[in-house]
RNA sequence: UGGGGUGUCGUCAAGUGGUAAGACACGGGCCUUUGGAGCCCGCAUUCGGAGGUUCGAAUCCUCCCACCCCAGCCA
């Protein structure tokens, strides 16, 4: 327990759990859950809860239930409940035989229910939405008793089981609990606890036409599953005096609720709203495109389970509202995959190199090493020939200070293979553009070491051109230009905080011949580049298609800024 | 005086009366066949503010200030 203490940093939450063990309140036991809402895809503050739920109850010896928390049958869907799963177990976690729906629970519910109608401490109004709404009061001022709250027991037991057969319309009537419409916290002004909605729903079909809202369906489930601690977000510190009522009153099992600051990330927006507008507008491809924050997105991104599992780990717990920089989760997928992702070469914008001193037909394969991280990942030969492609940006014609690649009369080292140098440049009559570099190699070069000593300044990737494989790259960016972006995008478009280049398709790009065999989702390290994934969607043999997960740390991109500021 | 929360480095975040961890970011250096990786150094005399208690306070008390959440038959 030491090791894993020392992994898992203290927080507020665990130094309760170790109190709750050392007074035994739960007889030792710690029994989480991750209770998502099926009507959206999971993101990156989903996976801060599971970390979480899951990561307690492996630390402290207990359980974890994954539990939909189905009471809205108006917005939730079976694609969605796939999904979540699907997701999860991809984060790497594992509930077990313990999935659970609450909608399990209906009956339980509507006992319960029943339970504090004999008891006068719930009733069926008849208000509507609205004049619920106008009785309910408001922050300041008190609220007013409905008309029917004075209704007998033997009235309310009627109505409430003809609102279960189907007798009253949607709207027409709700069971509320009796608690004090003055209450100053307003979740405690007699909340509505079953609504009428002829809906049918994922799970129980058309068995049901009233449906227990949240605050009626939680805190039971949590305890009708022997859950100990309940973990949710800040927004439902309100709800556990609610919470702790109902169960109280029902005089059953009462776990404790314990609230925690939901996850934000700059230059994203987390909000499921937020989430779903990006899609139906058409911003991006859908919930799994790689811009999405959502766990389908970062999949098809490139990211590895264990670096969104590292950053949410490393990211802590509190209660303060806070906004984690996104460079951060990007630090941690470069970490991860430069231990694990294999070293290979792309050019994403080729320039045609021809080495003028190189026989015409000769081929020579070149080793070259997979990981330089890790000697066990052995090398591989890569073919180099007479014609070559380099990336346009390792050419300048008028190179400045700083800038020490290639360029007319200077040396440089090929990966692996040459010190090649650049002798003449060659433009394309009407538009300037270079078009082909003429340059030679230096035949005591091989490897890439001179036997003189002369050293070189940059060691460039290249592609044989007569082996090159051709493919699809598309580079993402963030979503947003803008740092705070949940602010920016609300009541307003998009459209002025979206980062109009979050995504550059390139389709004539150039790699290696060992690409060949590349399998959709496979993760690799274009040298000097980024670290790309084969797209596990669109990608075919003959015509792969990578998408760019993170870029490596770029010192020659960052004074390049810092020059033109 | 509606209620409930939160305030420690640019951003996260430890710290629970004994004299401010760590990470990211940032800046500088070393090293280098990835301007990658790695390594080294720097980066809060101060904990929202003001008082007070104490030998000693980010930690205790008082007052103040700022920000977040709540008026769904959403979760």
């Amino acid at each position: 327990m030491n090791e894993k203490e020392s992994k898992s940093p203290s927080n507020f939450i665990r130094s309760i759990i170790e109190e709750d063990l050392r007074t035994g309140r739960w007889e030792g036991r710690v029994h989480t859950r991750f209770p998502p809402e099926p009507n959206g895809f999971l993101h990156i503050g989903h996976a801060k809860s599971i970390c979480l739920n899951f990561g307690i109850a492996a630390d402290y010896n207990g359980l974890c239930n994954l539990r939909f928390d189905d009471t809205n049958p108006l917005k939730e869907e079976q694609t969605y409940i796939d999904a979540i799963m699907e997701d999860v177990r991809w984060l790497g976690f594992d509930w077990g035989d313990r999935l659970y729906y609450a909608s399990d629970y209906f009956e339980q519910l509507y006992e319960y229910a029943l339970k504090l109608i004999r008891d006068g401490k719930a009733y069926v109004d008849d208000l509507s939405a609205e004049q619920i709404r106008q009785y309910r009061g408001t922050l300041k001022e008190p609220g007013r008793e409905s008309p029917y709250r004075n209704r007998s027991v033997e009235e309310n037991l009627d109505l409430f089981e003809r609102m279960r057969a189907g007798e009253f319309e949607e709207g027409s009537k709700v069971l509320r609990a009796r608690i004090d419409m003055a209450a100053p916290n307003l979740n405690l002004r007699d909340p509505v606890m079953y609504r009428v909605l002829y809906a049918t729903h994922p799970r129980t079909g058309d068995r049901w036409c009233i449906y227990p809202t949240y605050d009626f369906t939680h805190g039971q489930s949590d305890s009708i599953e022997g859950i100990t601690h309940s973990l949710c977000t800040l927004e439902f510190e309100d709800h556990r005096p609610l919470y702790d009522w109902f169960l109280d009153n029902l005089e059953i099992y009462h776990p404790r609720q314990i609230e925690f600051a939901r996850l934000n990330l700059t230059r994203t927006v987390m909000s499921k709203r937020k989430l779903l507008r990006l899609v139906e507008e058409g911003h991006v491809s859908g919930w799994d495109d790689p811009r999405m924050p959502t766990l389908s997105g970062l999949r098809r991104r490139g990211y590895t389970p264990e670096s969104i599992r590292n950053f949410c780990e490393r990211i802590g717990i509190s209660k303060k509202d806070s906004t984690v920089d996104i460079a951060f989760l990007e630090h941690c997928v470069r970490e991860d995959l430069n231990r694990r992702a294999p070293r290979v070469m792309a050019v994403l914008r080729p320039l045609r190199v021809v080495l003028e001193n190189y026989p015409e037909d000769r081929v020579e394969e070149l080793e070259a090493v997979n990981n330089p991280e890790d000697e066990a990942m052995g090398t591989r030969k890569v073919p180099f020939s007479k014609v070559l492609y380099i990336e346009r940006d390792d050419f300048m014609e008028e190179p400045p200070k700083k800038f020490y690649r290639l360029a007319p009369g200077r040396e440089v080292r090929l990966r692996y293979a040459y010190y090649v140098k650049c002798n003449d440049v060659i433009k394309d009559e009407n538009t300037g553009q270079v078009v082909e570099l003429r340059c030679t190699y230096d035949p005591e070069t091989r490897g890439g070491w001179a036997p003189d000593g002369r050293k070189v300044k940059a060691t460039l990737h290249w592609v044989s051109a007569r082996h090159a494989l051709s493919a699809e790259v598309r580079l993402y960016d963030h979503l947003f230009a803008s740092d705070h972006p949940e602010e920016a995008a609300d009541g307003t478009d998009f459209g002025s905080v979206l980062n109009p280049d979050s995504l550059e398709t390139l389709t004539d790009c150039k790699l290696e011949p060992s690409l060949e065999s590349a399998k959709p989702g496979d993760r690799l390290q274009f040298e000097r580049l980024g670290y790309f994934c084969v797209d596990p969607l669109d990608s075919r043999p003959g015509r792969l298609v990578f998408n760019r997960t993170v870029t490596l740390r770029d010192t020659w991109a960052k004074i390049r800024k810092a020059g033109k500021k």
